[in-house]
RNA sequence: CGCGGGGUAGAGCAGUGGCAGCUCGUCAGGCUCAUAACCUGAAGGUCGUUGGUUCGAAUCCAACCCCCGCAACCA
């Protein structure tokens, strides 16, 4: 799995000019400051790399070049508002004036605020640029266009033979692009910040983030092979028709993912056809004369909508991570963004439900299962697991949850995996309620020796159908069950940069009887509805 | 205008032809091992509107209404 920072986008261009440092700079600390909140939550990449490196650079070349000698790329002139006073072409919304249709003085080149009129920059009357006030001039500009159009039928098979298993809002609206036709899009842009276009002459202008972000995936994956020693391994991954690419994106990314990146992908798989680009242009590390995969599944997310509108830095509408790490527990965030997560349509973030997750599903459902049987041990049976046997009734719930979870897990229904887990978690409840323990110790401690075995085993179960989502609970349960010496991928992951034997890790071995527990500690804390945010 | 998604109990959601479900909340009861946690039961819905297809529609079809997103030189 790899992933990696985008840092040629413009926002980020804007805000170091506002803090007054380069942007290069910025891309960097910023690159910092989202690997070390990945961490924190314990979000594990075998590689998280940034679009600023050298081999990113040099393999979006070789893309580019690749497309550009297969016919894909073409190049055109056209003019464009430039501010001769900043000496910069100005993109739509940083040219304002009279709106044509209203008369609102407030205008942008790409829409009115006022009357929602979509326009041009040119039909702006009294044109000026929001960089320095003064009236642009029209400038010729040349640039070059990704011909999606000749790749319309290629993807258009490709989408209609493999987006079945796709979530139906993202299969629907990537169909709908293709049925519109594809246009050609610009991938240059007059900008100084950025990847350069290696053509000669195309100083001085560099490629347009979007086509070149994406390819961050390929590149990751090249550095990866690289930092671990083996530089063809990224082919393992990249050129097995086994091996299945997915996606986990936010929901307004989808079309860069189902359509522009499959597009480019289609193109750039053209080398392997073609003896003279093979030889000219070979990725680092490649050996294998054989086409990229193309996404297998893109589960994007739509939108979680706070107070009714999309969460915007601006207006303080935004909830950032960090800023829930610093009051909130980790297991608490990841739980919770998989459990309310919009996976189909939009939802509305309510921090009622926050706090439900927490102290309903975590701690009174999953937490206090826990707790109610290790503490049990602990007081009744000296810590020290008794004798039993596993009932069928228990066997058979584990069972049913390690397959129906696992089976949601690779639809990549996420939503659908957490409530089966809660359910998991109301069957352990119910089972310790209807075999009353704390009666059979003193009437039948044969039977209630039985039924806390049991209950280990479903505690022991639990440990492993959670540690996908929330891994750190996982680890300190485990260390609770005093279980030693278990392969941990999450470890090797992060240790060595690779997972050596995934296969094995969904899958569970009974806690033997007499086992001696380790130190009892409660696994979630309950958050008091005092406390709540605004 | 166009494209896509959604409109189901007080709230949040599942449910694509066969007696309307889940979680939370509310009310009543049980239990006391457990983080006042757990278990049982009840109340609560003309499934956005109108029409159609069907023995039968939340589910299929048509029209309409409402919300959201996309539609951008924002990635």
């Amino acid at each position: 799995m790899v992933s990696g920072s985008d840092s040629h986008g413009t926002p980020i261009l804007f805000k170091a000019e506002k803090l007054g440092i380069s942007p290069e700079e910025l891309a960097k600390k910023s690159h910092k400051e989202i690997s070390q909140t990945f961490k924190k939550l314990s979000l594990i990449y075998e590689n998280y790399s940034t679009t600023t490196t050298k081999n990113h650079e040099e393999i979006v070349h070789n893309v580019f070049l690749v497309l550009k000698e297969r016919g894909y790329l073409y190049t055109q002139k056209s003019k464009q508002y430039f501010d001769e006073k900043v000496g910069r072409f100005l993109p739509d919304r940083y040219v304002r004036g009279i709106c044509p249709e209203c008369g609102a003085t407030n205008a942008r080149g790409d829409e009115c605020p006022e009357c929602g009129k979509f326009l041009k920059p040119e039909d702006l009357i009294d044109p000026y640029s929001t960089l320095s006030d003064t009236k642009p001039v029209f400038k010729e500009t040349e640039h070059f266009y990704l011909d999606l159009k000749k790749l319309e039928p290629q993807l258009k098979k490709w989408i209609d033979k493999s987006s079945d298993n796709w979530r139906k809002w993202v299969r629907e609206f990537s169909k709908g692009w293709i049925r519109e036709g594809l246009e050609p899009r610009e991938v240059t842009r007059d900008m100084n910040f950025g990847i350069s276009v290696p053509v000669e002459g195309w100083e001085g202008k560099v490629l347009y983030v979007w086509i070149e972000a994406v390819i961050g995936y390929l590149s990751a994956s090249i550095e990866w092979a690289q930092k671990i020693g083996k530089p063809q391994e990224w082919e393992e991954f990249w050129k097995d028709p086994k091996c299945k690419h997915f996606y986990f994106i936010a929901g307004g990314n989808t079309s860069f993912h189902t359509i522009i990146w499959p597009a480019e992908l289609l193109a750039y798989s053209e080398k392997y056809t073609d003896d003279s680009l093979w030889n000219k242009y070979k990725l680092p590390g490649e050996s294998k004369r054989e086409p990229l995969t193309l996404p297998y599944d893109v589960p994007s997310n739509k939108m979680l909508l706070f107070k009714g509108k999309k969460m915007s830095k601006g207006d303080g509408t935004s909830l950032d991570a960090d800023s829930l790490l610093e009051k909130y527990s980790e297991d608490l965030i990841r739980f919770f963004f998989v459990r309310y997560a919009p996976e189909n349509h939009d939802r509305e973030f309510e921090w009622k439900d926050f706090l439900d997750c927490n102290n309903n599903e975590l701690v009174a459902n999953l937490g206090n299962f826990i707790n109610r049987t290790l503490t049990f041990v602990q007081s009744k049976f000296g810590g020290t697991v008794p004798e039993g046997e596993i009932e069928k009734e228990v066997q058979e719930q584990i069972e049913t949850s390690f397959k129906e979870i696992g089976k949601h897990i690779e639809r990549c229904e996420f939503v659908k995996a957490s409530e089966a887990l809660l359910k998991f978690g109301d069957f352990s409840n119910k089972y310790f309620n209807d075999k009353a323990p704390w009666v059979s110790y003193k009437e039948n401690i044969k039977e209630c020796s039985n039924t806390i075995y049991n209950s280990i085993q479903l505690v022991n179960a639990l440990r492993t159908l959670i540690k996908p989502f929330i891994p750190n609970a996982s680890n300190k349960l485990r260390d609770m069950l005093n279980i030693k010496n278990e392969y941990d991928p999450n470890e090797e992951l992060t240790t060595k940069g690779v997972v050596s034997q995934l296969e094995n890790s969904w899958y569970l071995e009974e806690i033997p009887s007499l086992t001696k527990l380790g130190d009892i500690k409660i696994l979630f804390e309950k958050i008091d509805r005092e406390e709540e945010r605004p």
